[in-house]
DNA sequence: AATGAATGAGGTTTCATTCAT
DNA sequence: TATGAATGAAACCTCATTCAT
């Protein structure tokens, strides 16, 4: 029944490239549109057929996953780089900062699928933490009381914060001020710069 | 050609009936099944048909603005009827139930209507803490430097908490544990009984 | 996010002959293009909408099965209403025609849907066959030796025959000569009149 | 740009080993799941690539047809080897094995080519079978009233009742009992050993 | 010659919305 | 005024087929 008249196909070579190209589109279309936008949306503007998306992900908590996926690779990167006492900071600023870009659809990650109990990254961001915040402690540069959980609390915190507010270009101040309000050590270098949400289309 | 197979029609009388049974079932599967329940469902679980439910509710948003409503109706009635100085508290507390209560949906009609600026009840809920807020601060039951604003970053920051545990029965200790690291003086008198999720289907 | 400009509704009333208009487009579409013909096909051939059919059969099982009933509740009355030697006769010919115009997707219907016992209808058919039968036998019209289940087997018999001419003209006489060889008091009157391929589009 | 990832390539000298291969996937599969199977699952089974599927069988058709040649050379080895009166016997028993094995394409073929004349095999078939029916006959081990074609009606009505019935592992009693009721002498010795259905997996 | 990723048509299913009764 | 069937756009997903490597 079916018939392909004439398509172009650039051959398995560009399986990767395809796959990055997914996860990049999807980065953006979940942070603008939210988890459930249509994934021929985001195949489409991975320029790739429906079936590609399919075959790399075969279903939509795949991509979810996949773009935490990134996210945790840099904070291990990051810990694993910076041996300082700042090493806190640095992870926790990141760590807002992807906060802020996927918080829109976090929640529905979370509510869609209640089964993933920390699959969904708890336990992988715990592990990165520990060992920094503990140095930060050592150093004054983190409340002595606060577990590892409460960072997580906090992460959670940031992220209502953020889908909070009806205006994306309100999120950053928002969040700035509830950190503050929090504890300004939570702030960073109170530079307020945590990525806006239309700085998020490409990476 | 078939005889009409007869419905039954209660007449105009049954009309502010039929609003509040959609506003009850919204209320119960808005927080089940979340923003984006089929609006059809609701119909069923309210006995009405569907024509009944756009005619109170042309959109979706209506429906959840007028669930709101009711909330905030309370929030006025505790306000007006208390004028002493734990009044911020019990207004606190009660909000901080409310959006335990709604949590699962909040998010998707902020993220779904973006246009609605402080429609959605930022400013009536402003209006109702002022007062009571002012009177805390004097009597030293609040931290002078909060803003109304603030306040609503606290309940944004509750909102985010209490969607990112998994199970929800976490919610309510979660919610406690993050009150206090923000500021002990909003865990209320600390007996830690914010509803439940498991509570919160008919009321 | 739909939207329906303007479409035409013939209103509730329309629901007994929408419902007979989709089992008779079912009727003719399996028989013509066997059982995984597409349901889209069938609302076209129906003249409804695509939802219309989900709504009065939710999957395609029911669809046949609906088909099936049909043809149940006709041999039934004709059971009811033949008390003599020869309902058996009136009734076996039915049933070969009946076979002879769904053969092509009893067994699709089977092999997709093994979990239904004899639901599709053997027991139905055999309880109407066994009086009837019995009379046959006792007038010397029927193999004293049969029992219901050689009638099925029959029938089973009769469906391979049809399925494996590939010109549907063939299948009448095909069958003929394979009662002949079965046993000629299965054969009728002998007048070859089982329901040609072609004849069946409209009942 | 990334290097490719070097797949592994037998050479010219591996085809005749995966037509085999796949041909007896395709049996297992067409089988197990029907005629409908995905190809790719036929490929992945034989465990080769789908281009290598398309170079040996274009189409869908074209493995089915294969696979009835495997069986077709078998029962010509059969009529070849054996002289005796008993050839008919042993052809019969053989083609009803067939017939269980394969029933569950048999229709699937017919229906979906109806094109396809005689090349299904029936022709080829008919070869086979007519000297030594005609033996059979001559030697009272069969009807000699049976036609060619007769015992082609026969072979269907197998198929039709191996179909009917829901649990595979009725089908062998139910088509000796079905060979019974048409004619005893084309049970065989009465073993009632034609194949099982979960017998057929790997031949 | 073999691999297996890419394509995209087309099937299935859902649901917001309309409207005859 | 209430009912609930009808509509159809649009989402989801599968798989036959092609083709770069």
């Amino acid at each position: 029944m079916p018939a392909a008249p004439r398509p172009h196909n650039a051959g398995p070579s560009a399986a990767p490239k395809n796959r990055a190209a997914i996860l990049s589109a999807a980065r953006t279309l979940f942070a603008q549109q939210g988890y459930h936008v249509p994934l021929n949306a985001i195949a489409k503007a991975a320029g790739v057929g429906q079936g590609v998306l399919y075959r790399h992900f075969p279903h939509r908590i795949d991509l979810a996953l996949a773009v935490f996926d990134d996210n945790f690779a840099e904070l291990e990167a990051i810990a694993a780089a910076q041996s300082g006492q700042d090493c806190f900071d640095v992870l926790w600023r990141r760590l807002v900062t992807f906060t802020v870009e996927s918080t829109a659809f976090i929640d529905m990650v979370i509510q869609t699928h209640p089964e993933l109990p920390e699959t969904l990254g708890e336990d992988r961001l715990a592990r990165i933490i520990a060992e920094p915040l503990a140095r930060a402690q050592g150093a004054g540069l983190a409340d002595p009381s606060w577990q590892v959980s409460d960072v997580l609390l906090f992460i959670h915190m940031v992220h209502g914060v953020v889908i909070g507010q009806a205006d994306p270009d309100h999120a950053a101040p928002a969040v700035q001020r509830a950190l503050e309000l929090i504890d300004p050590r939570l702030t960073g270098n109170g530079d307020g710069s945590f990525l806006r949400r239309s700085q998020l289309a490409d990476r």
